[in-house]
RNA sequence: GCCAGCGUAGCUCAGUCGGUAGAGCAGCUGAUUUGUAAUCAGCGGGUCGGGGGUUCGAAUCCCUUCGCUGGCUCCA
């Protein structure tokens, strides 16, 4: 007598043959709408998922959220359905669903062009259309391997070799198969709203010593709107690219010459990391921060005691004179750490918060480099607070309290943090760790921010805090990081006097808030899309003279905004008003006053905000004291 | 570092089959004296990223090197 399994679905239940598909019950259910999955305890399963035992069933349609990802994992067997098709004997190796797409790597000895993926796309929609069953077969392993085999797909082979049990599971629609554990949707013809992005080079296991394989990105959706919106975003992310923009707005620029991942920054540039820089002094003053200044280089054999010659990889070769070997500084930490042990320490002047903006030179790989986000040169908004245990949990709130209130100065008010607990390989003593670990998840419970722990995951000499933001469109950057480090205090052999007469090793914390200038600027580019707020504009107003006639008034009203801190240019080029305020909206000047003879007559000026189009007259002494409200609270809007 | 693509005037780009390099914007000069997103005209501007090779002849083909881009790897 055959087997029947208990199946409950809403309300109804069914019983249904040992072995048979789920999707059986369906013919059976009021429901107007074809599901593409089932869940059961909060696992997708195919619609044709034989019935093994007894289970409760929930539905999963077309839209929903946690389906996406199946449509994009289906959309990536498309692909490489499509390859196999169009290109015989090509070789294909993994094709996950990724945070915004999927992506499927292939072995062959040709890359692909731009217009092979055209074709590849055409292709895929055309098996698309024709709506082909996406079946799941359980193998044996050896059916498995002798299948995959037969078919020369070799990489396949090796991972159902170092993956599959005794039995694997299979994906098949029409002539191909994949090994694969899915689930997957119930056939082709589900994917109606894709697109192939781009090709690039990625490592079989991504192990850069194994053979270089084909990628091929892409994107699916439930609906062409929201495959158009992310291609928008797309678009709109272009549109904010701190290379393009930083260029327009003459803000840095690299240069061949000088060498790769070295930045130039501009006037322009230059004024806004100055604002940033003295608003982040003060604001570290207030904070009880005292400031270091260091030297670019040391001696090579501080760095071996430090531990970077044998761990670091990023230094660059070391330069030899005297008889000496100096080394290009890739971290501030030794020199604040030297400073530190220039004399005895008492626990009585702990904890000593020292920040510097410390230049350092990494040797980033080549391939790496990007911008103004990843470059070879670059000054870090460091610190190292030297501290008691006692200390350490006031401390770390301490630099939460200032990186949010830095960031939130800049608009940002999003953040993911993370915390990175003990690895399994560290050093220093397991009773600090434990200890420092704790001030850290306390500090972040007291800051009220949503945080998750990723255990395992701190660096060797100590756990640590990421703060990552959130910009206007939603892309998150890492910026601040706090570490505890027992290696260097260790290594350093830190030490401090305390209330007992005897020597006590301090903690240190090592902690960068906005990242670096460099890779904090590119971001605020993007963030702000370029139109920079009032208060860190590089020109805030630029004066346009309607006529010849009207310039010594533009003068006049330029030395008196300047006299009031203000940063104005006058617009004296030969030109119609027109064609000078498209200039200065296109320089994306926050303000823009318009003078001829009307706003000469009473001392006023036609006030034009970049955004907000032409707002009318306003007279020269009350515009002023708006201004500096304005700049004075750093408003990332103008209201006037 | 690896795979692929790209590098032509300050910028954005065109340049066919290998046959003496072009446009728009910007710049300069002149005219225009202008009221809320491009006034008109003229002029100057290039070792076609650098080096080497093939060829009667190279922006174009080949090699090499530097830089940039998209990924990969890396980011103790």
């Amino acid at each position: 007598m055959e087997e029947l399994i208990r199946i409950k679905v809403e309300d109804s239940i069914f019983f249904i043959k040992k072995g048979t598909p789920l999707s059986q019950i369906l013919s059976e259910l009021p429901i107007s709408e074809k599901p593409i999955l089932f869940r059961s305890e909060g696992v997708l399963l195919d619609l044709s998922y034989p019935a093994d035992r007894e289970r409760e069933l929930s539905l999963v349609f077309a839209g929903d959220p946690e389906a996406l990802e199946v449509l994009r994992h289906s959309a990536s067997h498309l692909l490489a359905h499509a390859v196999t098709d169009l290109f015989p004997g090509i070789q294909v190796g993994i094709g996950p669903a990724i945070e915004n797409g999927f992506y499927y790597d292939f072995l062959r000895e040709t890359p692909f062009t731009p217009e092979d993926l055209e074709v590849i796309e055409k292709r895929m929609r055309e098996i698309a259309e024709q709506d082909q069953p996406i079946n799941r077969l359980i193998l044996n392993k050896e059916e498995a391997i002798r299948i995959f085999k037969e078919r020369g797909q070799d990489l396949k082979v090796e991972l159902i070799q170092e993956k599959g049990g005794s039995e694997v599971s299979c994906y098949q629609q029409g002539n191909f198969i994949d090994f694969c554990l899915g689930p997957h949707l119930p056939s082709t013809g589900h994917i109606k709203h894709f697109k192939l992005l781009s090709v690039s080079g990625a490592y079989w296991k991504g192990d850069e010593r194994g053979p270089q394989l084909q990628r091929i990105y892409g994107t699916a959706f439930f609906t062409q709107k929201e495959l158009d919106d992310y291609l928008n975003f797309l678009e709109e992310a272009k549109k904010r690219d701190h290379r393009r923009l930083g260029q327009e707005l003459e803000l840095y620029s690299t240069n061949e010459d000088l060498g790769a991942g070295l930045i130039i920054w501009h006037p322009k540039g230059a004024i806004i990391r100055h604002l940033i820089e003295t608003f982040w002094k003060e604001e570290h003053l207030k904070d009880g921060y005292d400031f270091i200044y260091s030297p670019h280089i040391a001696k090579l054999d501080l760095w071996k005691r430090s531990g970077h010659t044998e761990f670091y990889d990023a230094m660059f070769p070391p330069l030899e004179f005297e008889g000496f070997k100096y080394q290009l500084k890739p971290m501030n930490c030794p020199f604040h750490i030297m400073a530190y042990k220039s004399r005895q320490r008492s626990y009585r002047e702990l904890p000593l918060r020292w920040a510097e903006l410390g230049t350092v030179y990494r040797y980033e790989r080549s391939g790496v480099l990007h911008g103004l986000l990843r470059v070879r040169g670059f000054t870090q908004d460091d610190a190292h607070i030297f501290c008691r245990g006692d200390q350490l949990e006031d401390e770390i709130k301490g630099v939460i309290r200032l990186a949010t209130k830095l960031l939130k100065a800049f608009g940002f008010e999003n953040y993911q943090v993370y915390l990175a607990t003990r690895p399994e390989k560290y050093v220093g003593r397991l009773e600090d760790w434990n200890k420092a670990e704790k001030a850290l998840e306390e500090a972040l419970k007291s800051s009220g921010l949503s945080y998750q722990i990723d255990e395992g995951e701190g660096v060797f000499y100590g756990p640590k805090i990421d703060i990552k933001i959130k910009d206007a469109i939603g892309r998150l950057w890492q910026c601040t990081t706090v570490q505890l480090d027992f290696n260097l205090a260790e290594r350093f052999d830190l030490t401090y006097v305390g209330e007992d007469g005897n020597f006590h090793r301090p903690f240190l914390i090592h902690r960068a808030l906005l990242g670096s200038m460099e890779r904090f600027f590119g971001v605020l580019i993007e963030h702000y899309k370029g139109n920079f707020p009032l208060w860190l504009a590089p020109v805030q107003m630029v004066i346009l003279p309607i006529a010849e006639r009207h310039e010594a008034y533009a003068r006049e009203l330029q030395s008196v905004f300047r006299a009031e801190g203000l940063r104005v240019q006058v617009d004296d080029s030969r030109e119609k008003v027109n064609k000078k305020i498209r200039e200065a909206e296109l320089q994306k000047i926050p303000l823009i006053a318009v003078v001829g003879d009307k706003e000469i007559s009473n001392r006023s000026i036609s006030l034009r905000i970049h955004g907000q189009g032409d707002r009318g007259q306003i007279e020269v002494e009350s515009l002023i004291p708006k201004v500096k409200t304005l700049i004075q609270n750093k408003s990332l809007d103008i209201n006037f």
